[in-house]
RNA sequence: GCCAAGGUGGCGGAACUGGCAGACGCGCAGGUCUCAAAAACCUGUGAGGAUAAUACCUCAUGAGGGUUCAAUUCCCUCCCUUGGCACCA
């Protein structure tokens, strides 16, 4: 007699024999057909994983067990982004410290792993803070020193009052901090920078190489920002009153405007200055000087968030200097503004108020001429009063002497050799990428290996005596003075200086956690290897990773920084391959009750609790049948039991068939066409699909009275990837000796699929009206199936005195008649 | 404002290349079993009309238009939802 369906039982079982049997580790030099299955390994931050990690995680181990099955040697491994803000914070709210909690969490974080019934290589498993992998990532800074793409600079940085450290741009999310959701502050600090905007253009001409989710391609291109322009050079004039009249005069100063649009520039008619620049000075004339001074004290105390609240209230005030429009000679008057960044462009903008609706408010309110030099769909040629008339997307050229009548993109390549030629302006590309500040005045996180020495500056610790090991200190929360905890480590502080030999100090701030995480997948293959960062034979035969699934949020953190620390080891030389990630797929969310699962809104799943009750078999079914991989879903209670009623169904099902050697070719049919379907579910990651046909081929199979042995193996077998451990003992129970998921994946044959009887579908006019049941050779035939429709008593009526204007044959499918 | 993804029954979703819209599941209703309930199983289930009838007809994939013999699918305009970016010159 069955026993019955105890996922209880079985999953922990399996899961202890696929751990002592070495299932799913492979032998990682030996390998014939390596395949790198990666998903992004999670922080353990919390009190544990929930069930959007799991999601995310079952969907790729799916693939990966689908891959396996298909003859691939799949490693796919797992580890712990335990460095970093986001562990130290948690930490801190439990009171811990780092150290000890890691040790918690590691283990917590692995329980649950297991508990998922993942194919993990667990022999390949790292965790970013242990000493034999940031040794690594410290090699990885000294190298970038090396090469001259960490650097030193002060700058305006954000920074988070309640992290108490400072952030990259990538991980302020709508002004505020990734971690802790705390406004971000401006700070003007030194801090250690990597140099990604050197990267910027082969980081986006490289996109289109690889095969990513489109969302996640388009906001890298978004990020990265490239604009092209030129960089427009005036001349300062000065003035002095002639009687009634100004009388301007050339000086020896300039000013650089950069504009994407140089074909408007018959239109400009002022300058505006960003109050951090400093040419401020040297230009402004004696009578504005107190205002001048007065207007960019004010705007330097505004934070950058203040200052973008008067988006549409222009201010400003004149520097009473002018500068000159060498296309029309006209004086253009300067003016300072808070809403010109410094850190846009070259901080100073040419204001063309017809055809920018920034430059429209800013001439409005100081009453500058506006000039129309383009004329849009709407043909309106008038003088520009209002806002809505400000043509910024389209257009035809006019009042600009020799673009008159050109398309505006036409214009601006001919105004931008014209300006280049006459020495007024020079080409530049622009980026809105900014370099990756990477320093955070932190405890948690591998130590910067620097030295400052006072005599030959900084200097890098020799390769020889990393790691530098991140010294225990009690009190190592952030203290907030813009330095890290680790200056209270005063032994560990002091040191040698590697090239004077004299009395130096080590940098007290660490890296930030995106470098840890940065390159763990081309540590992953050589975890084992003690003397190296990443095994030259290995890595060549394990990457670039060949999958990847993970989150769209990592987009323009994780997912770029990747790639920049690839394409400047491939530079470097220690890599062949300078794109780390040949596919990556963005899957979906799990949300709750319509909104995203996070522990303010109180409505985090945690998947301990179904797993328990259901068995981590169904509850990775089920979070797979809510729909595509790639979308996401709504977790509710009520699908759970659904899913775990189907899997008791196929557990009956297996276990009590009446089984024959004989198999009908009706039975045959369907093993061939759920195979089918089950595979093209799985290749277009939309599994929910799969366990549809799983589901109708098992209906199918309930009702025959005997079942073929090929067709209870081949349920097996094709519910393998999806519920793991009873596919095991089923198929085990089948006296089968070997691992399911080392066996090889079914295999169907078109010949197979098709029906004998076909359905053709009749139309009138496009409307179905009748089907007709014909065999093969009949519905491929278009006279055949025509004269049988027009004896059908259905379609007679609909005939009857009509005519038949046309007739549409697809063969084997439908006919429609045309009246 | 810009960019991206999406909008299909009561709900999650399916329809792969333009060819039967609603597979599969949840929920709901009725039934079988039971003293009863739960579980399990069976049947039905887009809306409306019509019928003795499970025959049949009409309408339906966010809205409107177009291309086509035929549109959830392709094109145009608009609306809404979600996510990303944003005074980027």
């Amino acid at each position: 007699m069955a026993k019955l369906y105890s996922p209880a039982f079985l999953e922990p079982k399996w899961q202890a024999y696929w751990q002592k049997n070495k299932t799913y580790e492979v032998d990682l030099l030996e390998a014939s057909n390596p395949y790198f299955n990666l998903m992004m390994f999670p922080y353990p931050s919390a009190e544990g994983l929930h069930v959007g990690n799991m999601y995310a995680f079952v969907g790729s181990d799916i693939w990966g067990r689908y891959m396996r099955m298909k003859g691939w040697d799949v490693f796919q491994p797992i580890g712990l982004d335990g460095f970093g803000i986001h562990s130290e914070n948690y930490a801190l709210k439990v009171k811990k410290h780092p150290l000890e909690q890691a040790k918690t969490s590691e283990k917590n974080f692995y329980r649950q792993l297991s508990l998922i019934g993942n194919g993990f290589s667990w022999e390949n498993r790292l965790e970013t803070y242990d000493l034999d992998y940031y040794k690594w990532t410290q090699w990885i800074f000294v190298k970038l020193f090396k090469a001259g793409l960490a650097y030193r600079k002060k700058a305006s940085v954000n920074w988070c009052p309640s992290c108490k450290t400072v952030l990259a741009d990538e991980q302020v999310i709508k002004e505020r901090c990734e971690r802790c959701d705390s406004k971000v502050l401006e700070k003007s600090l030194e801090q250690w920078f990597f140099k990604i905007t050197k990267y910027a253009d082969k980081l986006l001409e490289n996109l289109k190489t690889i095969d990513w989710s489109s969302k996640v391609v388009k906001s890298q291109v978004n990020w990265i920002g490239k604009s092209r322009g030129i960089i427009i050079t005036y001349p300062v004039l000065t003035t002095k009153l002639v009687g009634e009249k100004k009388v301007f005069n050339k000086t020896s100063q300039n000013i650089s405007c950069f504009t994407t649009r140089p074909d408007t520039n018959f239109g400009a008619t002022f300058v505006v200055m960003a109050p951090e620049n400093f040419k401020l000075d040297q230009i402004t004339s004696k009578e504005c000087k107190k205002a001048v001074s007065n207007y960019r004290a004010q705007a330097l105390r505004k934070s950058k968030e203040e200052r973008k609240l008067d988006k549409q209230d222009k201010t400003g005030v004149f520097t009473g200097a002018y500068c000159l429009n060498h296309l029309n000679g006209r004086p253009m008057p300067i003016y300072v503004s808070d809403f010109v960044l410094m850190d846009v462009g070259t901080g100073a903008v040419v204001g063309v108020p017809g055809h920018d609706l920034r430059d429209f408010q800013f001439a409005k309110k100081f009453s500058l001429p506006i000039i129309r030099v383009v004329v849009g769909k709407d043909k309106d040629k008038s003088k520009i009063t209002k806002a809505s008339q400000v043509q910024e997307e389209e257009g035809q050229m006019i009042n600009s002497e020799f673009l008159n009548g050109m398309d505006i993109r036409k214009a601006k390549d001919k105004m931008m050799e014209y300006m280049v030629k006459k020495g007024w302006a020079k080409r530049k590309t622009q980026y809105h990428l900014r370099d990756w500040l990477i320093s955070r005045q932190r405890y948690w996180g591998p130590p910067i290996p620097m030295i400052k020495c006072p005599k030959c500056s900084w200097v890098p610790v020799p390769e020889k005596d990393l790691p530098i090991k991140l010294p225990y200190i009690k009190d190592w929360r952030p203290k907030g003075e813009g330095r890290g905890p680790l200056y209270e480590a005063k032994d560990w502080l002091k040191v040698k200086c590697p090239s004077c030999g004299g009395k130096a100090q080590r940098e007290t701030d660490v890296s930030d956690t995106f470098l840890d995480s940065s390159w763990y997948f081309l540590r992953y293959p050589s975890v084992n290897k003690k003397k190296v960062s990443w095994d030259k034979t290995l890595t060549k035969k394990w990457l670039p990773v060949n999958r990847y699934i993970g989150g769209a949020e990592h987009s323009v953190l994780h997912l770029l920084y990747s790639r920049f620390i690839c394409h400047v080891f491939k530079d470097l030389g220690f890599l062949d391959f300078s794109e780390p990630f040949l596919e990556f797929r963005a899957h979906g969310l799990i949300i709750k009750d319509g909104v995203k699962m996070s522990k303010s809104k109180g409505n985090v799943v945690n998947p301990d609790k179904y797993i328990k009750e259901y068995g981590a078999d169904s509850l990775r079914c089920y979070l797979m049948f809510l729909g595509p991989l790639l979308k996401g879903g709504d977790f509710r209670d009520t699908g759970m039991k659904g899913m775990s009623k189907f899997l008791g169904k196929v557990w009956i099902f297996v276990n009590q068939a009446n089984l024959t050697d004989k198999e009908s070719e009706l039975q045959r049919r369907w093993r061939h066409q759920t195979t089918k379907r089950v595979e093209s579910g799985l290749k277009r990651l939309k599994y929910n699909t799969s366990l549809a046909a799983l589901m109708e081929y098992l209906n199918f199979l309930s009702k025959e009275t005997k079942v073929s042995q090929l067709a209870v193996r081949t349920i097996c077998l094709l519910i393998a990837p999806f519920a793991p451990h009873m596919a095991e003992e089923i198929w085990h129970n089948l006296g089968e000796a070997k691992s399911i998921h080392q066996s090889p994946w079914p295999k169907y044959e078109e010949k197979y699929l098709k029906e004998d009887k076909i359905e053709v579908v009749v139309q009138i006019n496009g409307k179905v009206r009748d089907r007709l049941e014909l065999s093969q050779e009949q519905a491929g035939n278009e006279e055949k199936v025509l004269s049988l429709v027009k004896e059908a008593d259905k379609i007679k009526s609909y005939l009857k005195d009509k005519k038949i204007k046309k007739v549409v044959f697809i063969k084997g499918k439908l006919i429609n008649l045309v009246l």
